[in-house]
RNA sequence: GGGGGUAUAGCUCAGGUGGUAGAGCAUCGGCCUUUUAAGCCGCUGGUCCUAGGUUCGAGUCCUAGUGCCCCCA
């Protein structure tokens, strides 16, 4: 346990105490924080490049290097000591001799700590064992650590402190840099489709006077010079079809939502989100575009559409399979044939399941109830599910042939929802209905439903260009590459409770 | 919201039935000029998550709380 000191500063113990009267000697020698040292490498580059090489191919045609970064561990033999510093991009073996880089330096090496930040210059050799290394010539300390890494073989094995200290975490573990890593190129991947299909990428508010665009609770805020209420947006759609209204026709919004609900594995209350809009396309445009992305993305980022998650292969590679909802609720709910839109009999199958329902609530409404509750998480996928009831799609265009449901899709992978999207509601007069019907269903209760937006109606009725609407989870599509169980695995700094005193 | 697990040295972990709190790594001191979980010798280091309770005595048993993890809703 970390004690406080009497002056009141951070906590402290005794290594911590060690290595501050260290940084303390430091500074009374000179500056003990400089920023003049330059590399010329990276451990990994030299690795890729010279690990072939032999001994005598570098003696003969020596290969002097900069290199720097964090101690990563420290063997001191005697005269003479190997440590490893870690870069951005992996890591190298230093041999540090006594009488090669002075004794005063070496002396000072040895009070140096693993964790510790180091620049040093030398020539590439292989030692015995054959590992290349940089025999040290110039050596400096470029920053003190004040606190002790996490055991080096074990790493950090407490869930919580690999979260609340992520940058111990990085440091600490490759498999948390590969799965970032990931994170980094998939975003990357997604930007360049996108782009290559001619979609402009674009940032709308995330600070909205009325939250809309999805059906969920808010976080409230407040702007205080204009003493407005906010609400941090719960998703970006309404303002990217204004962009379509707009002209823009094919938009995108790689974007940061939050939604007041509860926290899970596969749930944080900030989450990352793909939204596009594309002019003159239908739903089943952007259910091949869905599809194409998803496969697209493992192939690029894992080498194989055969993704291997929590010890299942799914398979991207075949044309996803497709099931209407009321054909998946049959599937699961057999009793249920002939019924699925005869709202008594949906209500009854949902106390059965244990699902409290409205009195307010309608066949499409109950019939997607029981569909969370029955269906979802047997769908392995992938596979489209479509032909959502109109009644729980508020922004979605009807079908032509069958009003009761909306022209709409979801991709499940893994029993999750990793997509949904459809064809838009352009109409302005439906639109405005739809929203007077979730203003009333809110003013009866239902917190997640939707507020009227004027200023979008206005838009709409300008004339918004026929056109579908997809939005992607980006940290789900994230687990799913990194084969990772949580969402605060691909998170890099997931939402915990204040840490206790 | 309900159930289960977990919390001990800086880190990773042991601590049958209640009886002076342990190991490895790290730190500190000594030896060691090709090691790589380097090695050898020696010394340190603890609010056993918090608050109550039972007991002559609690890391251990009981109650409540808190963080984290898992399952269910």
């Amino acid at each position: 346990m970390d004690e406080s000191t009497a002056n009141g500063r951070l906590p402290e113990n005794r290594l911590i105490a060690e290595r501050r009267e260290k940084l303390r000697r430091l500074r009374d020698a000179g500056d003990a924080y400089p920023n003049d040292f330059r590399r010329d490498a990276l451990a990994d580059a030299l690795q890729a490049e010279f690990s072939g090489h032999t001994g005598e191919s570098l003696e003969a045609d020596p290969v002097r290097v900069s290199v720097a970064g964090r101690m990563m561990s420290k063997r001191v033999m005697g005269k003479a000591s190997f440590c490893h510093i870690q870069d951005r991009s992996g890591r190298i073996q230093l041999f540090v001799e006594r009488d090669r880089v002075s004794p005063e330096i070496y002396q000072a090496f040895k009070t140096w700590d693993v964790g510790d930040i180091v620049g040093a210059a030398g020539n590439l050799f292989k030692t015995r064992t054959g590992e290349l290394s940089v025999r040290v010539q110039d050596l400096r300390l470029l920053v003190k650590s004040l606190r002790p890494l996490p055991e080096k073989w074990r790493g950090i094995a407490d869930r919580e402190l690999k979260l609340r200290r992520r940058y111990v975490d990085l440091l600490m573990s490759g498999e948390t840099r590969r799965v970032f890593g990931i994170r980094t190129r998939t975003v990357r991947f997604v930007r360049g489709f996108l782009d290559a299909l001619g979609f402009a990428e674009v940032e709308t508010p995330m600070m909205h006077p009325i939250p809309g665009g999805a059906i969920a609770r808010p976080f409230a805020t407040h702007h205080n010079a204009l003493n407005l209420d906010l609400y941090l947006r719960i998703a970006p759609e309404l303002y990217l079809k204004r962009l379509l209204v707009g002209g823009l026709e094919r938009v995108y919004e790689i974007n940061r939502s939050f939604r007041n609900e509860g926290i899970s594995t596969q749930h944080n209350p900030e989450f990352t989100m793909l939204e596009l809009y594309q002019a003159y396309a239908d739903y089943a445009d952007l259910v091949k575009l869905t599809e194409t992305l998803v496969r697209e993305a493992a192939r690029t980022l894992l080498g194989t559409a055969k993704v291997d998650y929590q010890g299942r292969i799914f398979d991207l590679g075949h044309s996803f399979e497709t099931l209407t909802v009321e054909d998946a609720l049959v599937r699961h709910n057999p009793e249920l044939a002939g019924d699925l839109r005869n709202a008594d009999r949906l209500r009854e199958a949902c106390e059965r399941a244990g699902i409290d329902s409205r009195p307010e609530d309608g066949a499409g409404k109950l019939q997607i109830e029981l569909f969370e509750k029955t269906v979802e998480r047997h769908l392995d996928g992938p596979v489209f599910i479509t032909r959502y009831p109109a009644e729980v799609s508020p922004l979605a265009r009807r079908n032509d042939a069958d009003p009761f449901v909306a022209d709409r899709f979801e991709l499940f992978i893994a029993g999750r929802e990793l997509a949904n999207g459809f064809s838009e509601l352009n109409d302005p007069e439906d639109q405005a209905e739809r929203f007077r019907q979730q203003a009333r269903a809110k003013s009866m209760g239902d917190e997640e439903a939707m507020y009227y937006d004027d200023d979008y109606i206005r838009a709409l009725e300008y004339g918004m260009p026929p056109a579908a609407g997809l939005g992607l989870g980006i940290d789900r599509l994230i687990m799913l590459l990194t084969d990772s169980p949580s969402i605060r695995d691909v998170i890099l700094f997931p939402h915990l409770k204040p840490e206790a005193k």
